[in-house]
DNA sequence: CTAAAGCATGAACAATTGCTCATATATTCA
DNA sequence: TGAATATATGAGCAATTGTTCATGCTTTAG
């Protein structure tokens, strides 16, 4: 017995029974990480761009990068990025790919990011 | 006459029509960009299971800290966040400080974000 | 007043991210 | 077959991000 027990805790609790209430509703770890990679997909100006588009219609990646004034390379890789996230998918018709939303969620979840969005009273 | 027109743009477009319509329809650049700010605020899975236990109850910083076994430091830098995003709000108690989402919707939001990561076949 | 508790914050560092550039693949057309 | 078009992808780089560490502020207790 040289010194204090190995795991111990260093962080000071003011509510035990708060804890206990929080601890028994939380949601698992596992789904909020993936809610939050969800997120993390949403959270950047190009795929937001390119998902409200979608939103409206089927694209092409050419069209999609002459939309966004972007290269068809930046593009290419946040369509990837949204097609491993479940989040849009894709149809080739010759040498053209079409990309569309895959999931009628996705517009539902900005639609009430932009409802958030508007009542905010002043940024 | 040396060279084209300075102002060339190199993107070729396939569809002008579909352009055209989508370019009509698209919201501003300026509220996707804010929307995109919002889920990145909620892309981090820190800050996610923080919105998720003040989505069941107001918490104070330490308490915080030990639910989610983090440093007092940690959960308070997210907190700013948050707070500076008006997420949260905070109301000061004697040298306790208490949590609390600011705004229903978020609570909304992420039970959509639920709803949509449970529908998923499998990852 | 002094000490302690609870929280906030700036600097620094490693890790991640989004774009560019070069190049590869796939399809069509002549 | 060879050239051109549409898209995909790997490497590299600058910028951003999340945590830690040290320290500062504020309030309460003694």
């Amino acid at each position: 017995m040289e010194r204090e027990p190995v795991e111990m805790c260093e962080v000071s609790v003011i509510h035990e029974d708060v804890l206990a209430r929080v601890k028994a509703k939380m949601p698992d770890e596992a789904p909020i990480y993936e809610v939050s990679e969800l997120f993390k997909v949403f959270g950047d100006s190009t795929r937001a761009r390119i998902i409200c588009a979608l939103n409206i219609e089927e694209m092409c990646v050419c069209d999609l990068a002459a939309l966004l004034s972007m290269t068809q390379s930046a593009i290419s890789h946040q369509l990837r990025l949204l097609k491993v996230s479940r989040i849009v998918k894709s149809r080739k018709q010759g040498r053209v790919v079409y990309y569309s939303l895959d999931d009628a969620h996705i517009g539902q979840i900005f639609a009430m990011a932009f409802d958030h969005i508007m009542e905010e009273p002043e940024e």
